[in-house]
DNA sequence: CATATTTAAGACATCAATGTCTTAAATATA
DNA sequence: TATATTTAAGACATTGATGTCTTAAATATG
């Protein structure tokens, strides 16, 4: 897979938060009600949550009413950050033959190729927001089901 | 990472299998020779290339002077063919969020664009051969030193 | 203040990928 | 035939990612 399985419950959770938050006026939205929607453990959806809180990608309230919210608007956020939080940028800087030095001055014979690949797929989390992918999204599937 | 330890381990002794055919004029090369020069397991590599074997891509042959061969010449083994033997295609088929159906009819939000990144992902593996990556290849790192 | 709701934190379990080791089978050659 | 070389097969160990569970802390509300 691209993307750990934990990243890529962070972004899925990240966009129904911003649709959420839309569609129902809340500010908090709580966890359990996400891992609900998006059909993932509650305990595991927790821990990711909070390294999103940690790199203040989102921002967390405890109690009746509280939950988890975007620190900035979804049209402020692009999938780069979650996808860093979660992942780290290595994806983007390593080898495909997984060596362990990846440089022009050190190619592997497909480190030309690859190179400009992997500048696409970062182009794709870089340009695209919270919001981008929230717009229109009755449409799109984050369930699982 | 994209691609499994394991598939990176297998082509890279595809490369070099290659490589050292051309070189030293012999067929089979040991296994132990390999995993010395990659600087990966013995043990781990025979296990890897063994599923080569069996996908017919490589040949195999016991006893002194034996080891391991291509089946064939290497510009007609392209490098989708390991991969596939030792990853299988998911990566091409399925959802960046890791959504259980991947489809045009259900797509997530960022369907569209992934699934032309993938394609092109794709046309990598199925363009380049062992031979186009074999060749000028002293200027190029398979070592992991 | 008592209770219910919610996240925080961390211990613990499970699983798949990776890696190690031992024994068996095949082959060449002296 | 005896020995050395080499792959085949499979048991076992290690590791990191994933997932579960329990307890603590914060907060709202009656
Ligand atoms: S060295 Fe392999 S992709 Fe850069
Ligand atoms: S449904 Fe997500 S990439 Fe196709």
């Amino acid at each position: 897979m691209l993307l750990s399985k934990s990243c890529t419950y962070a972004v899925r959770a990240a966009l129904l938060i911003s649709k959420k938050k839309i569609d129902s006026g809340r500010n908090y939205i709580p966890v359990s009600e996400l891992a609900k929607e998006l059909d993932i453990s509650f305990h595991f959806l927790t821990k990711i949550l909070q390294k999103l809180t940690e790199s203040k990608i989102m921002n967390s309230f405890r109690g009746p009413n509280g939950g988890i919210t975007l620190t900035r608007s979804p049209e402020k956020i692009k999938i780069i950050e979650i996808v860093d939080a979660i992942d780290g940028m290595k994806l983007f800087e390593s080898c495909i033959f997984g060596l362990p030095t990846c440089s022009d001055d050190h190619p592997c014979p497909l480190h030309k190729q690859w190179k400009l690949q992997r500048i696409e797929i970062l182009k794709l989390f870089k340009t695209n927001t919270i919001h981008d992918l929230t717009i229109n999204d009755d449409e799109f599937n984050l369930s699982g089901k």
